[in-house]
DNA sequence: CGCTAGCTTGATGGTACTCAACCGCAGTGG
DNA sequence: CCACTGCGGTTGAGTACCATCAAGCTAGCG
């Protein structure tokens, strides 16, 4: 079996460290490792170089609700002001560029375009959280559990029969989606009984048939 | 009876406008009216002086997502890059002033801060977007319908026994908060059984016991 | 070979959706 | 003045989907 193709968008890597003209702030982080807390001063941003971050807010009665998954090429940090407002960590070995808001803000001064870039990306990370909202309230389970799979097959270089990485566990997809893990294990096993995927280990997957995973996750288009 | 308050966080009104030196750009909505749609050329923001705009996106089947209402102080147009993302409306007798993209990039390079302010507003918009996907995620039914209330009494300055506006109609707010109208309005009646609050017309509601509304909301705090 | 963690499968029940009828108010016209 | 109509909202009965509780399975590892 090859090995599972990982999740990168590779153009937008390094990014920012050119713009800034600075080489610092490289970090790794170990499996389940902590990045920031809630709390924690958000004093600058983060770029995934490799690996996977993993958002999330523990709630009171102890559930869980992962806010985002983060793959090479993210920038993590949007949407917090002076502190974080969620924990970050890591979910397998995973390289990260510290990106210093002053220093950011000082870039801007004198690259202005730099603002608008920045701008754009908050936006789209919006735009992003707004289509997790569509996907969380209007979609059944099966849907949002082929929303989910499409997307990761989308931001991998997704090719026909390639197994792709499912770098999270079940229990994190579930807490992603706002399912439980029973549901999450029972729709992956029906879309696998339908030959749309295989699951060729726990940590991966291969879409068999990419207009069934399309039609499954539906409901994403605006009548317009 | 009194006038229901309406909602306004009036510190913010006139906040752009002052930084750019401009008076230019005010416009009447009345209700039902088109303020843009998805699609078209976001040159722009909004900022709602009076009244209420409503965000929406209608899908192929038919179902309708609202994504925000807009009170006075508020700013539409984050989250959209070039173009628009959604439709927007008014559900009332709206005024708003239009903020145009290019001056207030120039107004950027003057005054720094104020692109810092912006990315701040941006970074607002998202985390109460991650909210309201954390929102239609965990909560039942009944909570959403509290949270949705009680983010109205916060926003509108509430004070123990005044009734408050609830400009937007019972399928608004199904299509907002993940429901049916049927839901809604089943969870509304409880609500009032219980006398946690009262509704004197369709478009207003009392809040008789805020703790109660609190409780019934619940859920929104994090362990740290 | 036995242990464990992660995952799968099964049985049951509750919440919210669906379909349907009804209510109350406002506007309209005879 | 009153019947008619339309619309937004409420209430009721039945159902589907997903959560819960529980047990069994599988891969990996000492």
């Amino acid at each position: 079996m090859q090995p599972a193709a990982s999740l990168s968008t590779s153009s937008e890597v390094h990014l920012w460290s050119e713009a800034l003209g600075t080489s610092s702030g490289c970090r790794s982080i170990s499996n389940a490792e902590v990045l920031f807390r809630e709390g924690d001063e958000a004093s600058g941003f983060y770029e995934v170089l490799s690996g996977t971050l993993r958002g999330y807010k523990i709630f009171a009665d102890g559930s869980r609700q992962i806010i985002s998954f983060s793959y090479p090429g993210d920038i993590v940090g949007f949407g917090h002001g002076e502190a974080f407002r969620f924990d970050c960590d890591a979910i397998a070995d995973t390289k990260v560029r510290f990106i210093p808001k002053n220093s950011l803000l000082k870039a801007i001064k004198e690259q202005p375009e730099l603002g608008e870039r920045l701008l754009t990306m908050a936006s789209d990370e919006l735009a992003h959280t707004q289509d997790l909202s569509i996907l969380l309230c209007r979609k059944s389970a099966a849907e949002r559990i082929a929303s989910f799979l499409l997307n990761i097959a989308t931001r991998s270089n997704w090719r026909p029969g390639v197994a792709l990485a499912l770098p999270m566990c079940r229990q994190d997809i579930a807490d992603h989606l706002g399912l439980t893990i029973e549901t999450v294990s029972r729709t992956i096993t029906k879309m696998r009984a339908r030959r749309v995927i295989d699951i060729p280990t726990r940590s991966s997957f291969v879409v068999n048939d990419m207009a069934a995973l399309r039609h499954a996750a539906q409901a994403e288009d605006t009548v317009h």
